[in-house]
DNA sequence: CATGAATGAGGTTTCATTCAT
DNA sequence: AATGAATGAAACCTCATTCAT
């Protein structure tokens, strides 16, 4: 709060979103300190000031992400749960579409994710992403159970849990294949694979 | 049939199995070749017979991994197509299970593709085993919708595509949650959103 | 003015005589960095600094020697044009005979110009310096052509090249063979030699 | 004389005219033995069957040249002793000129010499060499001498000692300026500085 | 606080030499 | 004799981290 806050906020999201650009570009391992400080255009010493290491200085920009991610969930659209599942995984293929920086970083957060000296802190912290977005997925379709809008008796953990892989899965096609869109392919998939939790008969009408 | 095809062949072999463990291990830009010749039992000079740098060596054990998923494809099961399609997908998804080393393997494979002193090479080459499968498993759904075993008029290539996502997907989540495995979410989750593209009044029986 | 501006130039100083000593002993590509960063002082990363490679050190140093033999000509002595040349290379001779680096430096600077990998920039270099002690020559042998001082009709271009290939050429000598001066031969064998442009008739006085 | 010596000899004059192709473009310690082993079209062990290690092999090669200048010198041409000086460093000149081996090569002999771990062998070597062609020059220029065609009291050690420098020097010339010629330098040059030695009054008639 | 020069451990790659075939 | 696969010691260069200013 004090102004000093303030500026050290500053700074270090001046930091982020270079170290942001750097290893989206470069990838973790190969990136160095002297890119990321000429792109955040502070001396190399600046950033020890804020991160104790580069890996730290990387996992900050996870932990930022994730935040963020979980900080702002889309706004819940109208519908029936199946609707309601299809616009939100929709929604969040349209941010990762948008933000050209999100698919390559999140590739680099995977393998930090795999390595053994990484692992740990960033398998954990994504564990516990993923389990938030399964856990308000879950939620929606167990609401729509109760409201006859889901067949009763599915495996619904495993379903949302796929649903989220596909997300996943299309991140890694999107950036091997740059004319696939994520949302549209999700839009266009989804409906009919979510009218086989629907109960007989009420299949959704067609998309818009 | 010479002597020295088969030395070649088994101390490449060697080499590449070696290069594996290190790779699953430590992440491509971690390991040193220094591990990878002493887990081989050759002298580091040894790799270089063989190839010509370690990007080289990494490739090398992609596309071994990447030729062996599409000389070795699981046999077709019996059944309607998305049967089959629901069989392939979980005999996939046996195989990761199976073999520890092809999932940290696969998020460093990705990480490759996304970075850009490797991208070219790796997201190629990751692009055209995608489309070899896509293709496929297109082929088996466009065959079942001629039978009457799926819907007419559904955007198979966006499905196909997040079928496959959706095992990419689970490869991440397996990856983060040990007790996940990805066979057993496909074998639940798969019936129910495939019965989405089913012809109405003909949903799977349950399982097993 | 700057304490950085001479901190930088001191430091530069400093490596350029530790890599003087070091390739004159033991060539360019048999010394390494390590042992021009241990008699500079400084870690090897410091080289780097401000020397990009091994290579661009080398010719840094060879560049040095070749400003510094151009900045600070010898006084022009007094006398006829060809006494006035050869006091120049008499001097110059002097110089080799006492800066013990110069010889084994300047026979690796050649090796630099023969060899494909760094011929470029040393040949170019070299020839650079060559030619501007040619013209300083050939003007001052001009100069006594006209003033009588030099037999008209000579191909001065032709005779200046070979007085100082001469020294060249004893530079080479001075090294397999210890005991020769190089400022004694010339002093020895250039009146004699230079008597053959003089007009006929005005030989030169016999040395001191 | 027998058939194994013949074929050995082959075999090494094989070897030596790839070494000197390959330490002539790359310098001796760039130049490795796999290429000039296939430059001479054999295995990289069989070098070692003739030449026990590569500063051997170019210690070797050093030696047929030096053996070679000095087994076969120009015939003496006729005329006065500055004339016939003239004309042996005019053929040695045209020698270099015409073999465009000889002048890198020289300068990588001359490096090998003035560099610490091959400098005795080197050094020697080619002062003996160079004794070799004082002597035969002196020899002429006191034959002269005594025949009234040289002045007498002249330093004739110095004025050989230069005359070959000139030489010498002139092959680095040559080298970075490529449109030199070595022999028609010495052809123009050379007359009017022996002028200098010849007795007043017989001064040599305009070439040719 | 901010800087950026200095460090030196660490990594990839090369290549002379050996030796089993 | 001839081969060429294997070796492993070096050597160049990078870059995360520190610290005096």
């Amino acid at each position: 709060m004090s102004p000093k806050k303030i500026d050290k906020a500053a700074r270090e999201r001046q930091i982020l979103d270079a170290a942001a650009a750097v290893f989206a570009r470069r990838g973790f391992r190969a990136a160095t300190m002297d890119e990321v400080a000429a792109a955040a255009g502070v001396a190399k010493g600046t950033l020890y000031l804020s991160y104790s290491s580069k890996e730290d200085l990387f996992f900050a920009l996870f932990a930022a992400f994730a935040d963020e991610a979980m900080a702002a969930p889309p706004a819940l659209p109208a519908g029936t749960a199946p609707d309601q599942v299809i616009g939100l995984l929709v929604e969040i293929g349209t941010r990762l579409d948008r933000d050209s920086l999100l698919v390559p970083l999140t590739l680099e957060f995977w393998s930090a994710a795999g390595v053994e000296a990484t692992r740990a802190r960033f398998a954990d912290r994504y564990a516990a992403m993923l389990d938030a977005f399964r856990g308000a997925l879950v939620g929606i379709l167990r609401g729509g159970e109760a409201r006859g809008e889901v067949r009763r008796g599915l495996p619904l953990d495993a379903i949302v849990s796929s649903l989220l892989a596909t997300i996943d899965g299309l991140i890694v096609q999107a950036w091997v294949d740059r004319d696939l869109s994520i949302a549209e392919t999700l839009r266009a998939a989804l409906p009919p694979l979510l009218d086989g939790i629907r109960p007989a008969g009420s299949a959704a009408p067609p998309p818009r």
